[in-house]
DNA sequence: ATTACATTGATACATTGATACATATGGAGC
DNA sequence: GCTCCATATGTATCAATGTATCAATGTAAT
């Protein structure tokens, strides 16, 4: 099992921690980073590790399961399963990057930035890099 | 959490009582007497103790913590805001915001998301969150 | 007097935490 | 191999905590 998912909870937020501890295990899902078959950590360990009542990692887990994404098995632990395919893969992979930016803008927003200086530093970000962006400028360099 | 704040209200007074809370605890941050990381009274607690309704409390401490003086969380509690340290300090400091949407897109180039999609989920996120908020609220650790 | 608004109170609710429980695993002892 | 039991795992239930919503109250302006 992963030793460290890198679950990073805001508590401030007003989004409820199990409901970010869901979205950031479907983003790694999605994103392939948890394959099939994957033990995920115990309630008790997550728990410990994000520092948390490992109640609130279990209603995380338990939302996971009813939506097919994990199996838990009560005394033998969690894991991955079935790989999403088709339509619901897509699915995920948009909900996976919706998330990240809710929580990219939330957390810019919550510092000052107002939402025209994001919307700007994204499209910076975004032509800045050195991927699929044909500009008839110089490319910039990584700083 | 400290037993007694020892606030004193006047309740002829003609300033409300959530702000006469309000204003004590600021007092006490002030001068140390509360410090980051200490735990507030609860909402029923402290208003049982003053004697007035625990919404008047709630209140009072949502004041607070918009202002980026305390952190309430439901279901955990009220605490004294407590300044970053240590690895988070360093990542908020390294993180302005164009390193921040930097990071973002290029995970989720990684992940295969196309600038396009990148553009829209974060004008979605943008326009589907709460309006920005103006106060200084960064990130609160766990207690 | 009437209206509008701010303040406070009452109630229901969502989220998180504490505790006890049910189930599965693995080893000790036989 | 089998039993027993300690341990590890997820589950169920209730308590604790802050939040949302609306009603009641008081105060000032018209």
């Amino acid at each position: 099992m992963p030793d460290n998912l890198s679950i990073r909870l805001d508590f401030r937020s007003q989004v409820p921690i199990y409901t970010q501890i869901v979205e950031q295990i479907r983003l790694r899902v999605a994103s392939g980073q948890l394959r099939p078959g994957d033990q995920l950590p115990t309630v008790r360990q997550l728990a410990t590790e994000l520092r948390v009542n490992f109640n609130t990692v279990a209603r995380a887990y338990r939302q996971l399961d009813e939506a097919g994404l994990i199996s838990t098995q009560r005394g033998r632990g969690t894991y991955i399963w079935e790989p999403p395919t088709g339509a619901a893969l897509e699915a995920l992979r948009r909900e996976g990057l919706a998330e990240r930016a809710r929580v990219f803008v939330e957390e810019a927003r919550r510092d000052g930035y107002t939402d025209s200086e994001i919307t700007r530093a994204v499209q910076a970000a975004l032509s800045g890099g050195d991927e699929p962006v044909e500009l008839h400028q110089p490319e910039r360099l990584e700083k």
